[in-house]
DNA sequence: AAAGGCAGCGCG
DNA sequence: AAAGCGCGCTGCCTTT
């Protein structure tokens, strides 16, 4: 076996490509021998021969949706590549060369025994899982060097300087980012180059070029893997990457299971919103003219032409944007709204244009993002919607959802009844109740708070009770949302004048600045407990300049961000952490008849084969158990409710 | 032509 | 002195 001399940044390695099976049965006992704690790993993806004329949906100038080459159904694994620093060897497997997912008790044992380190873990565990491996140990680079990162930096910081610009012009590394290249430059300063990762995997001679990238990146993904974790240690923040690390397998698998949709269904549901728009368009034509009605700047002028000065000046609210020289109307639904409002009351007029438009805008949001889009990204060969997770990214803790965005559906039925169960199968619906107000509960040990969840009383009634001596039992469901206003809005530190607008238009209730701060002061005087908590980990927070979630990931904080920040991290940074345990946990005991689907923040959703009460009984069970690994003496009634459904809508109570 | 910022909207 | 938070997607508009 012939070994290639390479090196990175002034540091030498040997690279081995082996492409036959007495190569891989040495190496395969070379590696399962090595002493290292862990192996460098990446892998490089052919596309499947059945979906090479496969054309991704183009949306605008990139492309969405399931691409050959990166998605496991639309793609074969060509190569693995292994690094190993004892040996300071890279070990490049090429699938295409030797059998090695037949039968090879070697190689099998090989990955399931030795723990390795990826950049972007997911994608190998994804491609492995679909390659009957699932439960390998990978740690990822690209989720430590996060959790580093948001721990050193906060987005508001100050740019740093530019340095000298190098010879050839070209920036010296990225800013942004957390792909293996960016990294490697804001880390070692020193640029890779990544033009191969798109080169063409299908042929069966690979240029030597080629072979060396693919092995260079294991090195690299070692690297960096080995200097995070140490600083990982250093922060204490193990606890808060094991969880990250053990997610990457539920995301892997929601990832490869998608979930259903009813096509039928989906395609009338756009035939009515087409039908709708056409109209809202007509209507709006006769009054707005040539206006186009998606631009805030040709409305702004369009405004400004029918109303008085003298009235949008005063009564019409701008943008953020807006300046006392250049001043810009805002076209917001809210605002819209506000507007119509004063119009009808101030001069008893219809603001007829005003109302079309946002109808106009209703349905237009519909079709742009849950129209044809969504049925241009359900997967060629599942029929599924397959969209991604991301770990790690989002500030607190929680997940995110891309293509599509599965976490900020429409709450109306119509869209949500077009995720199904397919024939025969069963969805099953939890969620957490109340999760951002019992983890707030639980962190200050605020005893009015928790002894509600103790008894069961529904905090969003009481609240309007104590502000407004309400009874209980004559709290209209109206009254009961401005009671999730009160408590969600001060939760997180929001002032009273803010309130009193927000109330206005998120519940279209007029209240007078004397009924706001009394909201204001009955919630802290009610909250005593949890009021004083948040002021002292704001002082904390001041002093430290960070702040820890109850599992330990830290978040660097600016002055101007801790007030309302120090808080709202540690709240919903542990209501995060808790669903994560409860998802680790359901996929580790499920059983055969259970796919783990989506998670929603506080929902888990499950695809089930029958709708037995046991499936039921283990998310539950489940999801308590990984609040209370958090939250160890919080009260857990009511915790959780679950029910089954053959849509995602009716599956929610 | 591509990239980034902004406003706006949906969710928890 | 005062201070709700966390996301992603779409379309428009400006900059490169």
């Amino acid at each position: 076996m012939k070994a290639a001399n390479l090196e990175f940044n002034g540091k030498a390695f040997k690279r081995f490509y082996v492409t036959d099976l007495d190569e891989m049965v040495k190496c395969c006992h070379l590696l399962l021998d090595s002493k290292a704690t862990r192996l460098g790993l990446d892998i490089e993806t052919s596309k499947k021969i059945k979906f090479l004329n496969f054309v991704p949906v183009k949306k605008g100038n990139r492309t969405i949706g399931p691409a050959p080459g990166l998605c496991p159904l639309l793609s074969d694994i060509r190569l693995i590549q292994i690094f190993d620093p004892i040996q300071n060897a890279v070990y490049v497997f090429d699938a295409m060369k030797i059998p090695l997912w037949r039968n090879s008790c070697l190689f099998r044992s090989f990955l399931t025994e030795r723990k390795f380190i990826a950049h972007n873990g997911v994608f190998e565990i994804k491609h492995f899982t679909h390659n009957s491996y699932p439960n390998m140990h990978i740690d990822c680079s690209m989720l430590l060097t996060i959790l580093v990162d948001r721990a050193e930096r906060s987005p508001f910081e100050p740019e740093e300087e530019d340095e000298d610009e190098p010879a050839d012009g070209m920036a010296k590394y990225k800013k942004t980012g957390y792909g293996l290249d960016a990294v490697i430059g804001r880390l070692y300063g020193c640029r890779v180059e990544k033009a191969f990762q798109t080169s063409d995997w299908n042929r069966l001679e690979l240029s030597k070029d080629q072979i060396n990238y693919a092995a260079l990146d294991a090195v690299l993904t070692y690297r960096v893997g080995r200097d995070m974790m140490e600083k990982v240690l250093e922060y204490k923040m193990l606890k808060a990457y094991t969880v990250l690390r053990d997610m990457q397998h539920v995301v892997a698998d929601m990832e490869l299971t998608g979930i259903a949709i009813d096509k039928k269904q989906h395609n009338s549901l756009i035939k009515e919103w087409e039908k709708q728009h056409a109209e809202n368009t007509i209507e709006c034509t006769k009054r707005f003219k040539k206006v186009n009605l998606n631009s805030s700047k040709q409305l702004n002028a369009w405004a400004k032409e029918k109303y008085p000065e003298a009235f949008w000046c005063r009564y019409w609210p701008k943008t953020k944007a807006s300046t006392e020289e250049n001043q810009i109307l805002s076209f917001g639904k809210d605002t819209l709204k506000e507007v119509i409002d004063t119009i009808e009351r101030r001069f008893k007029q219809r603001s007829n244009a005003l109302l079309a438009l946002l109808e106009y805008k209703k349905f237009g949001k519909l079709l742009s993002t849950y129209g044809e889009t969504l049925a241009a990204i359900t997967h060629p060969s599942t029929g599924r919607v397959h969209c991604s997770f991301i770990i790690g990214e989002t500030r607190t803790g929680r997940l995110s959802s891309r293509e599509p965005n599965l976490q900020n559906l429409p709450r109306d039925k119509s869209v949500r009844r077009l995720f199904i169960a397919p024939d025969a199968k069963h969805l099953l619906v939890a969620d957490y109740s109340q999760i951002e107000i019992r983890t707030a509960a639980a962190l200050s040990k605020d005893p009015v708070m928790t002894n509600a969840f103790i008894k069961g009383i529904d905090l969003h009634k009481y609240i309007v009770k104590m502000c407004f001596g309400w009874k209980m039992k004559d709290i209209t469901k109206e009254q009961r949302q401005m009671g999730k206003a009160i408590n969600f809005g001060y939760e997180f530190r929001m002032g009273w004048k803010k309130f009193a607008r927000y109330a206005l238009t998120s519940y279209g209730v007029k209240i007078t600045d004397e009924q706001a701060k009394h909201t204001f002061d009955t919630y802290h005087s009610l909250y005593r407990v949890y009021s004083a908590w948040c002021e002292a980990e704001y002082r904390k927070c001041e002093r430290l300049g960070f702040v820890r979630t109850p599992l330990g990931k830290i978040r660097k904080l600016l002055p101007e961000e801790q007030y309302t920040r120090s808080v709202n991290t540690q709240v919903q940074g542990g209501a995060a952490e808790a669903i994560m345990l409860a998802l680790i946990y359901f996929r580790k005991e499920m059983p055969k008849g259970c796919k783990l689907i989506s998670t929603i923040h506080d929902e888990i959703i499950v695809e089930c084969d029958q709708q037995k009460p046991e499936y039921k009984d283990l998310l539950e069970k489940c999801m308590v158990k990984g609040f209370q690994d958090v939250f160890p003496e919080a009260p857990i009634c009511g915790l959780v409710e679950a029910s089954y459904g053959r849509t995602w809508a009716d599956a929610k109570q």
